[in-house]
DNA sequence: AACTATTTATAAGA
DNA sequence: TTCTTATAAATAGTT
């Protein structure tokens, strides 16, 4: 329908007869769920396919079984019986963990809170409250983690040049690269996430250094 | 879902669950239709509504007898196994969705936050603080609510109070209870709920003063 | 499997 | 009921 308006015949393309055989099948499985949940009734699809699979719907906690029972006289199969209701059950069960969930956590978003007297809001205020201080610590603790990570690494990198320009030095005497007072300008507390282009020009650095030193470099900053 | 979005549960107005199974019921005919001519597929439908009303749809050039026979025939196993196998994802869908919504309310009870970095962290923080902000709100409004309607209850009891007082004074002329000055005492704004000492303190008056004045009280205070 | 321009379905109101 | 209409949902073609 859309994209051009469909005309209701056989689909030609096997491929294309194949997903729009599977997308409406879908709808049609959803509007008849809809269907047997809105208005209470009882619904039961059965589908083959022009390849000859075989596709089933039936209304939630009746099986194609009953359905049959009701509609004309079947065969009884009640091996499964047993099986099925148990797992009729779970689902029942996880359905309703599902609802409490979700309740729960719309009204820690904020959400339907109408039904509320001023004393249940309050407690959900203080409690969400703490959530939020607790997250607030967390935050902080990671955010300074990752400053000392940074300091460390900063410190790290600035002994390997020491020693690297020490080294240099010692084994070379060459006048015009005499750069021994640049070794103290690396105590920068790094702001978090924009530590990295600092690291980046320290490793730049290095490798300046490197090419006259001859030393392979193992720092590692990321 | 047009003019306001609808939720899939049962309809609980007779007539709009008729209407709707109708109008429905219709769609659904039609898009079983139309997939069985475009998918060259061959569908079934049956249904019974929730006033024991039988409709049925079936491909063109089928008769529901045939499909079962043919359905019954080819798969009388696979349509347990079928069914079977579609609790089995029902259920494990369920479960995954549980985990997720259990995930996300440890997260706003400020439970296993080690995992996130701080960036997330800030925005799980931000969200908390919003709903949090929201309950506030909410709770205040509540709460003045209540004021507002306590204040009322008030001022009625007060009015009753004086009518009460005029007609006694008004009817019995005993000098000996000449409470006249007692009148101007009630403006207390009662808080929320300690309202109720104060205005069960009023009721007792009141039938103090129906002990001498003799007029029925109808003052309904809670 | 995801997207999106359209068509279709339909809830509420007349 | 049936018609209308504003809006939500489905989906054909495309990526």
């Amino acid at each position: 329908m859309p994209r051009g308006k469909l005309q209701i015949k056989k689909i030609e393309n096997a491929t294309n007869r194949q997903v729009t055989y599977s997308k409406r099948r879908h709808g049609l499985f959803k509007k008849a769920h809809e269907l047997s949940v809105l208005c209470d009734a009882k619904v039961s699809i059965i589908m083959v396919s022009s390849t000859k699979k075989l596709h089933e719907f039936i209304t939630p906690n009746l099986s194609q079984k009953q359905f049959y029972d009701q509609y004309q006289k079947a065969k009884p199969c009640d091996l499964w019986s047993n099986h099925y209701q148990a797992m009729q059950e779970q689902l029942r069960k996880l359905r309703e963990v599902n609802r409490n969930l979700r309740n729960e956590i719309s009204h820690r978003k904020g959400e339907s809170l109408n039904g509320l007297s001023h004393e249940e809001l309050y407690i959900l205020e203080q409690k969400m409250q703490e959530a939020v201080d607790i997250t607030r610590a967390q935050k902080m603790k990671t955010i300074t983690n990752q400053i000392e990570k940074s300091k460390k690494k900063v410190r790290n990198g600035e002994q390997v040049q020491r020693t690297l320009l020490q080294d240099l030095l010692f084994k070379e005497e060459d006048p015009h690269y005499g750069l021994v007072d640049n070794g103290g300008d690396y105590e920068t507390v790094f702001g978090c996430s924009n530590a990295y282009p600092g690291l980046l020009a320290l490793r730049l650095q290095s490798n300046h250094y490197n090419f006259h030193g001859g030393a392979g470099s193992d720092l590692t900053f990321a």
